[in-house]
RNA sequence: GGCCCGUUAGUCUAGUGGUUAGGACCCCGGCCUCUCACGCCGGUAACACGGGUUCGAAUCCCGUACGGGCUACCA
């Protein structure tokens, strides 16, 4: 049988980056084998469960690339099923009815903790088949009161839990919806799942669900627990995928910090979509949880803007050009500048923010900076390079720098000397790529205007 | 509290009984140089602790400490 895996998120919020990364893995270990990637939106808790964020979960995958092969399964639309097998269960003397109130059991629960008993003793209703009309009831299942279990796990290894540990389960709530126990496993067995591969955090569970594979006579498919990423706070990566997104992110760079992020390939660190899809293995993901490293990311991010074509991040760029008010089309220009800017930013964002000279229609000069570049003795050569500029037929960068050394030359001085004038003519700053890259960029109307102003600000302050 | 899992530098990791313990991010020097970056060269920094097993342990076993998870009519 192919290999079919899912991810299984409930929508009571933005996917995050923990969420992101179990889905890649999902996706990586599919794509590994050939198989199918599934998505199943957990939301039986009909409180918390939102339309928009179910929306959001959808938008944030495709951005990464990583939609599902079929079309997404919805736990809500499900509940007929959920209470057949419940019945089932019912009839096979697997599962029994609980009219306990919450707070019987909650007396049940601190007694028996109590006397020091390893199990929260929720077994009052196991041995009654009274049924009182005036009360609610839960379903709750029938689980092994001895013996131990064990699974294989494709990430953790063998584990094993004794019996007396777990107790009896609610499947089936008062209002009759089904529990997460309950439903995971009715909908992977449902959905042909073969491996499930989702957080350690429900390493645990797999023990109670796989109580419900043995009652519903059902053969459990393949687990592999993941490593949590702890230390996901607000500033920390439990940010929405989209607000990565929006902050000048690449899907590329997420994808590969994400894949890095618990699992390795010897001492690679940069990976293409088609190289993690070949090496990912469950073997060699690790087992101890991660923390997340912005400055990686940040490095892993710079690194793919400059492995990206230009003209392919020029195009993702103007999005976030657009959200800073410039709106351009990708042209010879744009391109230009993505080249010159991309290695000096880990975001396209900030990307935006160190390029702004290159787009605004109004410079502000750095009054320190125009205090020290624009002064009284570089006003003749100013002048002339304003003149020499002027007489250029061919715009381009190596005719600025010809009209640069030349004059260096004629003036006896080095590049130093008119380099720092010159970018604060034209940037308002002191930073800026290659000095003749960046006049060529400016174009020549903009740079000649720019100089001109400079020019007035040196005379002025004679 | 009980149970489960984990533990190589600040961080992500390689390592599967014998290595000068490797790579990457970060940080610090230097080179390059018109600024800033990029790039290149170099540097600081790790096997949590204690017992075993073994000729020999980062690697195997036990314990301790620390960290995380589960222990819901959340998922």
């Amino acid at each position: 049988m192919s290999v079919r895996v899912r991810f299984a998120p409930s929508p009571t919020g933005y996917l995050h980056m923990g969420g992101a990364r179990t889905a890649l893995f999902n996706w990586l270990f599919a794509r590994h084998h050939d198989g199918e990637f599934l998505v199943r939106i957990e939301d039986t808790d009909l409180e918390r469960s939102e339309e928009t964020y179910t929306a959001a979960i959808f938008e944030a995958h495709e951005w990464l690339g990583m939609e599902p092969d079929e079309e997404p399964v919805y736990q809500h639309e499900r509940m007929d099923l959920y209470r057949q097998k419940a019945e089932e269960l019912l009839e096979s003397g697997d599962a029994y009815k609980d009219y306990s109130t919450k707070e019987e059991v909650e007396e049940a629960r601190k007694e028996g903790f109590a006397r020091g008993d390893k199990t929260s003793h929720t077994r009052l209703w196991r041995d009654r088949d009274d049924e009182p009309e005036d009360r609610d009831f839960v379903v709750r299942i029938k689980a092994p009161l001895e013996g131990s279990l064990t699974i294989q796990d494709e990430v953790q290894g063998e584990v094993t839990v004794e019996a007396e540990e777990l107790d009896d389960f609610v499947i089936l709530r008062s209002d009759g919806t089904p529990t997460y126990n309950f439903c995971v496993v009715v909908d992977d067995f449902d959905m042909d799942i073969t491996h499930v591969i989702r957080g350690k955090d429900h390493l645990n569970n797999t023990f109670r669900q796989k109580y419900v594979y043995d009652a519903l006579d059902l053969e459990p498919p393949a687990f592999g627990h993941l490593p949590l990423i702890s230390g996901l706070s607000k500033r920390k990566g439990s940010k929405s995928v989209q607000a990565y997104r929006d902050d000048g992110y690449l899907a590329e760079a997420i994808i590969n910090y994400l894949a890095r992020l618990g699992w390795s390939h010897g001492d690679q660190e940069i990976f293409s979509r088609d190289e993690l899809i070949e090496y990912f293995e469950l073997s060699s993901v690790s087992r101890g949880s991660s923390d997340f490293d912005h400055d990686k990311l940040d490095w892993v991010n710079t690194e793919w803007m400059k492995r990206l074509e230009p003209e392919e991040l020029a195009g993702r760029w103007t999005y976030h050009l657009s959200e800073a008010g410039f709106d351009v089309d990708v042209d010879d220009r744009l391109v230009g500048i993505v080249e010159a800017m991309r290695e000096r930013a880990d975001t396209l964002t900030e990307m935006v923010d160190k390029s702004r000279y290159f787009f605004v229609d109004d410079l502000d000069r750095d009054a320190e900076a125009v205090d020290e570049w624009l002064t009284a003795d570089i006003e003749a050569l100013m002048e002339r390079i304003i003149e020499e500029l002027e007489a250029l037929d061919d715009w381009n960068t190596d005719a600025i720098e010809t009209v640069y050394r030349d004059l260096c030359d004629e003036f006896d001085v080095g590049l130093g000397a008119v380099a720092q004038p010159t970018r604060v003519a034209l940037t308002g700053g002191t930073v800026s790529p290659s000095l003749f890259v960046t006049v060529a960029l400016m174009g020549r109307e903009t740079a000649l205007e720019r100089m001109r102003e400079a020019l007035a600000i040196i005379v002025s302050r004679d």
